[in-house]
DNA sequence: ACCTGAACACCGTTCAAGT
DNA sequence: ACCTGAACACCGTTCAAGT
């Protein structure tokens, strides 16, 4: 057989396709490497392991989706921005908010939303002082980013659901968004007056 | 051989054990057909899919634990209290977090920590009135859902990172939990006064 | 550097057949 | 009612060997 050559980011784009169009139940290593016409031990190559490989996918999901920089905005402003883009790059691929989710959870990459949080909540008054807020803003990056993902992936299993003639109402899932990220900043706010 | 004869429950029971010893993932159908001593088929005399396996068995785990009823207390305590006993009974089992939050989220089984938050919320003053607010007990309860989830997953991660020997620092997991809790509730509270 | 081929130790699920 | 036995269509990973 003719042994095709790849390198890493062209694995990387293949695996986003595949999740894309099958799903992350179907993003197998032996389905991704029967996508490229190699072998599934080929891919062993470039990625030490299959939780690696979903790591890379995770990074480049996020960062196909530019994350808007506003240096001057108010910090409240500046984590809702953060939010919203968590958000809109995890719901542009099939799965995407159940892969970055799980992928930040076992602690591989996917790191730059909750990095871009926590300095953004540096930024509100009193957090780098008292010995009460002191970690305020790592608390509150991660509560932030448990809503987030775990909203995103309700949404995206129910307008799976949805488009697989399961459901008839469609969710409408911007405003339910802004309201839970909504109530989390009240709180943020009244933390970081007192 | 003998035909080993099980009920339901029996299942069940030996499912939940299985899972705190050996940790979700080693909770395969067919490593529970072995430790009862059966062909793994046979389970799917008792249950129609891993999935409802796995549902029922995250029941047991929260009907483990008892939630403390407060009848009279204010509806923030309630909803604390609430918080505080999904966190517990999913701590009190091995990748116990884990599994009640998966099966929460494909909508099997796993409802009542839901349904127990949105009652506690309709009795917060002002969300049985006006259009704005009408969802707040859905939207609020599932907001605190996606962090006590969250964040007793992360938890359970952590503890079993630093038993393996790879982390040396421990988790002071309580802590978080109350400084994150307590910012969501300081938004619904803010909510509720508008 | 990149890939093959074969193997190891697993999965969930179905279904005819047994008692 | 509860279970067996066999099969189907899959997994992730390792490793010697090829070019």
């Amino acid at each position: 057989m003719a042994a095709v050559r790849y390198h890493r980011e062209t694995v990387v784009a293949r695996a986003v396709e595949v999740l894309d169009r099958f799903g992350l139940a179907d993003l197998s290593m032996r389905r991704l490497g029967t996508e490229l016409g190699v072998q599934p031990s080929a891919l062993y190559h470039h990625f030490p392991s299959k939780q690696a490989l979903l790591a890379a996918v995770a990074d480049e999901i996020l960062e196909r989706t530019l994350l808007p920089t506003a240096p001057d905005a108010p910090w409240d402003e500046q984590v809702a921005g953060i939010c919203a883009w968590v958000r809109d790059a995890t719901l542009a691929y099939r799965d995407g908010a159940e892969l970055v989710a799980t992928v930040w959870s076992f602690g591989l990459g996917a790191s730059t939303p909750y990095e871009a949080l926590v300095a953004a909540l540096r930024r509100a008054p009193g957090t780098d002082t008292g010995v009460e807020q002191h970690e305020l803003p790592e608390i509150g990056a991660r509560t932030l980013l448990h809503f987030v993902f775990g909203h995103a992936t309700d949404e995206q299993t129910q307008l799976q659901a949805a488009s697989a003639g399961a459901i008839e109402d469609l969710p409408r899932g911007g405003a339910d968004f802004a309201v839970g990220l909504g109530i989390i900043l009240d709180g943020l706010r009244a933390r970081v007056r007192a």
